[in-house]
RNA sequence: GUCCCGUUCGUCUAGUCAGGUUUAGGACGCAUGGAUUUCAUCCAUGAAACAGAGGUUCGAAUCCUUUACGGGACGCCA
């Protein structure tokens, strides 16, 4: 095992957020890969905005997408608790180290930690008054994916507001000193933080982690500027989650964001992005997202799914519509869907796609009622095909198939003649499943049911 | 405004660190054609990018400078 210690750290102010997901991802990824350990450590150090709904959001998108974690709530290890809330004593501990050091004051009740060097006092415009800053030397940050970034901090910043809470900054990196962390994989929004960290790292005299930081997740340009954002479309694990998409196609996906395999493979497993996820191959530049190549990564699974595991994921979907519930035959379903699978490309369009199957109350698809109707002998060639359809026996695929040449043949045409009306009388559509198969699904009475009542209503 | 980070097809990216093997590759999407009773499926084909300008070099997507553009941070939020 080696002694790689990365975490997680998320506050759980707001639903969870497909960039949070993301780092939570990579830094799983590189535990995983590197056999270190992963911690889960939840910042709930703003009591007025964390949530309970959202730590459970956040546990539970987790674990859908298959990110466990070796320390963190629920694994409790040496370095517990986990909750920032519950490490009072320990950042009071390390308050006092910076005290005694002389590195810190009281301003409005807050505590400030303070920089060394000479001290100036200029007018900031974007404070728009004077300030106080400080000539300090400049921090060095070493980054696994962007090199060494240099950055100078300027002005003093709050370890402890007044109302006694530790700020985020502090706590943030009394903790990963605490808890022997050696690596911090975060967003790019964090690198300008970083310079106060690594001020803190050295104040504490300890050398500071390694660092990386991931490219951000931008807004689509049609939802305007800049990064994602929680109200952005399809931002939202849960959402995910909710439209039935498979945990393990978002999870891929969001992988991608950012990162790559450096070759033309796209679908991994999760054990060849274990195997395959190296820090030095993440991007640099920040990663729109696309959804039409998540829905298409979504379909590639679907695919691939064996029929059953394939069922019991659409019947989530099918359930939700009232399509289907407890009394469903099981094989019956399991057959409808062994059609549909190469079909229909996602598990939210399916039960628009097979209503059919499981209900009399069908939509019917106008344009395609249009040009079933247009030739005018769609009538006729309901009444040409009932009876030979009533007199069948042997309902299945080969005999349907030879009903229907035989009467092709004594009428001289092709058996197709009758496929579109057909499939438009049992279906309300012109596109589905492949045709015989179908009508071999749907059983002979509720063909011939159909057929009657598309008849009268046409005639 | 200040500082930091970035920039290869519309999008995700390979190639960049170790300059030549590149008519810059793949995927999504898009277009066209085909298979098919039909299709939201499948197959084939196509259009589509090194942000601009200088430089270094026999040679630059790859190295350097610079401009532009994009992103981030600048809270007693995290």
């Amino acid at each position: 095992m080696s002694n790689v210690r990365v975490r997680f750290a998320p506050s759980p102010t707001g639903s969870t957020h497909i960039g949070t997901a993301r780092t939570a991802l990579f830094n799983w990824l590189y535990a995983r890969r590197t056999g270190g350990v992963f911690v889960l450590r939840i910042e709930d150090t703003d009591k007025e905005r964390n949530t309970q709904e959202a730590l459970d959001e956040l546990i539970d998108g987790l674990k859908w997408l298959g990110i466990d974690w070796d320390e963190g709530p629920g694994a409790e290890g040496e370095h517990g608790p986990y909750f920032q809330s519950q490490r009072n004593e320990l950042y009071a501990s390390y308050l006092k180290k910076l005290e005694e050091a002389g590195r810190t004051y009281e301003k409005d009740g807050a505590i400030y930690f303070k920089l060394e060097g000479e001290r100036y006092t200029e007018f900031d415009k974007y404070v728009g008054a004077e300030v106080e800053k400080v000539k300090t030397q400049p921090v060095v940050i070493d980054d696994l994916i962007r090199g060494n970034v240099t950055r100078r901090e300027e002005r003093d910043f709050v370890i402890q507001r007044s109302n006694g809470d530790p700020s985020f900054h502090f706590v943030n990196v009394v903790d990963d000193i605490a808890m022997k962390i050696t690596h911090v994989i975060r967003g790019e929004d964090h690198l300008s933080n970083t310079s106060k960290h690594v001020e803190l790292f050295n104040a504490f005299g300890v050398e500071p982690p390694k660092f990386a930081h991931l490219p951000m997740i931008l807004k689509n340009p049609k939802d305007g500027k800049g990064k994602m954002s929680k109200r952005d479309k399809g931002a939202l694990i849960a959402e995910y989650k909710d439209r039935d998409f498979l945990p393990e196609a978002v999870r891929n996906f969001i992988a991608l964001l950012g990162w790559s395999p450096k070759d033309d493979q796209e679908i991994l497993s999760i054990e060849e992005l274990v195997e395959r996820f190296s820090l030095d191959d993440v991007q640099k530049g920040g990663a729109r997202f696309d959804e039409k190549k998540m829905s298409h990564i979504n379909f590639e699974y679907m695919k691939a799914m064996p029929v059953e595991a394939y069922a019991n994921s659409a019947s989530s979907a099918l359930r939700k519509a009232g399509l289907i519930d407890d009394a469903t035959d099981q094989d019956y379903l399991v057959s409808c869907l062994k059609v549909c699978q190469e079909k229909i490309d996602s598990f939210e369009n399916l039960p628009g796609f097979a209503a059919y199957f499981f209900s009399d109350d069908y939509a019917i698809n106008e344009k395609a009622e249009g040009k079933v109707f247009k030739k005018g002998d769609a009538i006729t060639r309901i009444q040409e095909i009932t009876p030979v359809l009533a007199a069948l026996e042997d309902w299945t695929e080969a005999s349907l198939e030879g009903a229907f040449n035989q009467l092709a043949e004594s009428l001289e045409t092709k058996p197709f003649a009758w496929f579109p009306v057909v499939r438009f009388a049992v279906s309300g559509t012109n596109s589905g499943p492949d045709f015989l198969p179908m009508l071999e699904i749907l059983g002979k009475e509720r063909v011939l049911e159909r057929l009657k009542k598309t008849e009268e209503k046409y005639a």
